[in-house]
DNA sequence: AGCGAATCGTTCGGTCGACCAACGATCATG
DNA sequence: CATGATCGTTGGTCGACCGAACGATTCGCT
């Protein structure tokens, strides 16, 4: 029954890689945001939100997060005034690479009993299947803005 | 970076049997419990949350939710007078069939773009990978009543 | 130019899974 | 018998996810 075996999984990994993030002080939708706006620069929140799969509403509570820790900034857009564009600071590039060192840990640890070959085997897997599904949800394809 | 993709596709995964389960009118635990009590047979709560890995204190409402249901029969253990003894009833085996069903279609949806032979690689890491931290994370190795 | 539709940010609320603290009742062990 | 452990229960926190509504703004079409 893969579908227990990959929550029981993902159990483990989200156990390891919340505490990890924890320890710095922050949680899954830090990083993810950060993340992203480092992948594809500034954008509006709404934007973001599609990018990093969060959200809208979720998004403002995260982006005031982020905003009160100086990680990053909030700009009213002069071209659309409906627009936040948020952008990464100095800070806040220091503080996503904390967490992708504990990211890296947390992987470490969880792919403990996988062989080199087994590790490359497993990501390819997992990634055709998330191709698949993000596909027939319909991500389009994000460069807008 | 597997965390993330692992992480990516639990979601897509805990959403198709999310919302399977809820088309019958049942969460994640509802299943967990009935599965639980159809492979070791009645037990007390506290037993039945440490075989399901639910938490004691969640039990509680579980349990009430499918004696509620009639799916559950919750009887004064004579022995203990501290304990429930929690046993499966007819209607709900056939509930369990029914999402046992419903986590059969969520699975062929999740694999769909992987080919049998892929299937058995994916569950074979999985299963190494689980197998590795539930038995770093304390065996129960649960048979007790 | 103007009007209706769509988008953006925001607030509020709700579900679900996981977890912790406390408490009375009961049991087990010294 | 006293002390400590276990069981069920209540009540609360937190994070991730989702939806409804609303004012402000912009876009698209005629």
């Amino acid at each position: 029954m893969p579908s227990w075996l990959l929550g029981q999984t993902a159990q483990h990994a989200g156990r390891l890689v919340v505490d990890g993030f924890s320890s710095v002080g922050a949680r899954g939708y830090h990083y993810r945001v950060l993340a992203t706006l480092e992948d594809f620069g500034p954008a509006s929140q709404a934007t973001l939100g599609r990018r990093s799969g969060i959200h809208l509403s979720d998004m403002v509570a995260t982006v005031n997060e982020l905003a009160e820790l100086a990680f990053v900034e909030r700009a009213a857009d002069p071209a659309d005034r409906r627009r936040n564009v948020i952008s990464l600071t100095k800070a806040g590039k220091r503080q996503l690479r904390r967490l992708e060192n504990r990211l890296a840990a947390s992987q470490d640890e969880l792919l403990a009993p996988l062989s080199p070959e087994e590790r490359a085997s497993l990501t390819g897997l997992l990634a055709t299947l998330l191709d698949h599904h993000n596909r027939r949800a319909g991500i389009p394809e994000e460069r807008w803005r």
